[in-house]
DNA sequence: AAACACTAGGGTCACTTTAT
DNA sequence: ATAAAGTGACCCTAGTGTTT
């Protein structure tokens, strides 16, 4: 196995909030400085289910965006129904702020975590690259196994000398039992991800699926760990005929848009606006029937309001343009 | 309403890996 | 060693969003 310091070094860690299901922190994106590149998503994490939403608006303001500004180095990573909650931006000329390190990527706190090995890691890589401890001393970096671990969030000070070795228990030089490293004639270490154990796809559940409905297909097998293929067989067997992502995604956005109008209406007419927040409802709870039975297909009428509005956006954009153009002669 | 553009996801298959 | 099963790339289609 090649030695981690060989690797490409990792840029950041991010963490995402689902702004629709607000009691979600679904996913922790690592990325990496690749030739120059602006960043490449390495992998995507989850399984942070367990936190209190309380827990989350806490981390939030606590976190996001106060020491870096994710828009202007991250561009594009905050879109969508995403929320950027926070980034270690790991910046070999900046110093890393260890109380950063946010303790809800303990495996004490998020015992889902375990089943994810490359995350710990990466983190320790993180760690390293901040404090320069060479690989083959880890009692340098890690606490002994069952050692203390500060679980007070207010206590950040106390916490920045332990959080970022939290539950950390393979180590990156240990070697994981699902992946390998090979190194090429660069000297860049490519990771290879062993392929699913036979028993682990057998026991794969509609429930296990579900979870990841709103992701893309290949992500989806990305987290779950198997091959596309066998996600796409996995689907056909519980009578999945199609992957329910975008029709999952087209409803959020529809409900995006209702949320907006809401908003207006009740500035302006309150039984508008209850109109809307009624539409509003009806797409959400349409939106969990499909997330309980993938197989459905939006409904026409829904389809048709769809329509409606994406012509109503096209009018306001023309008109838009329309008095641009006006405003310039 | 319908044509159009874009792209996510489906089907397939050569290749790789695992299990026996 | 070999059969079985998984992976991933490629091409095509269907679904979503845009424009006429």
């Amino acid at each position: 196995m090649a030695s981690l310091q060989a690797s490409p070094p990792l840029k950041a860690l991010v963490v995402f909030r689902n702004r629709i299901h607000k009691e979600l922190i679904r996913s922790i994106h690592v990325y990496q400085l690749e030739g120059g590149a602006e960043e490449v998503v390495e992998r995507e994490y989850l399984f942070l289910e367990n936190l209190e939403y309380e827990e989350m608006k806490f981390l939030g303001k606590v976190f996001t965006l106060q020491k870096f500004d994710v828009s202007a180095h991250f561009a594009g990573m905050a879109n969508g129904v995403w929320d950027c909650i926070y980034v270690f931006n790991m910046d070999l000329d900046k110093q890393p702020n260890l109380e950063m390190i946010p303790e809800d990527l303990s495996i004490t706190r998020n015992p889902k975590l375990a089943s994810i090995p490359s995350l710990s890691n990466d983190l320790q890589m993180i760690f390293k690259l901040g404090h320069k401890i060479e690989c083959g001393d880890p009692s340098k970096v890690l606490p002994k196994e069952g050692e203390e671990i500060h679980s007070d969030v207010g206590h950040l000070t106390q916490r920045a000398q332990h959080v970022p070795v939290l539950d950390l228990n393979s180590l990156p030089c240990s070697g994981s039992d699902n992946e390998e490293n090979n190194q090429n004639a660069a000297g860049v270490v490519e990771k290879k991800q062993k392929r699913a154990a036979t028993k682990d796809i057998a026991r794969l559940a509609l429930e296990d699926l579900a979870k990841y409905f709103d992701l893309p297909i290949i992500e989806a097998s990305k987290n779950l760990k198997v091959g596309l293929t066998v996600l796409k067989k996995k689907c056909r067997e519980f009578g999945i005929p199609r992957w329910p992502h975008r029709k999952i995604k087209s409803l959020d956005s529809l409900i995006q848009d209702l949320q907006g109008e809401v908003k207006r209406q009740l500035e302006e007419d309150e039984a508008a606006a209850m109109a809307v927040a009624k539409r509003q409802r009806m797409i959400e709870s349409e939106k969990e029937s499909i997330e309980k039975k993938p197989f459905l297909d939006i409904q026409w009428e829904t389809k048709k309001f769809r329509q409606d509005i994406f012509k109503r956006r096209h009018r306001a954009r023309a008109l838009e343009n329309q008095s641009r153009t006006l405003s310039l002669l």
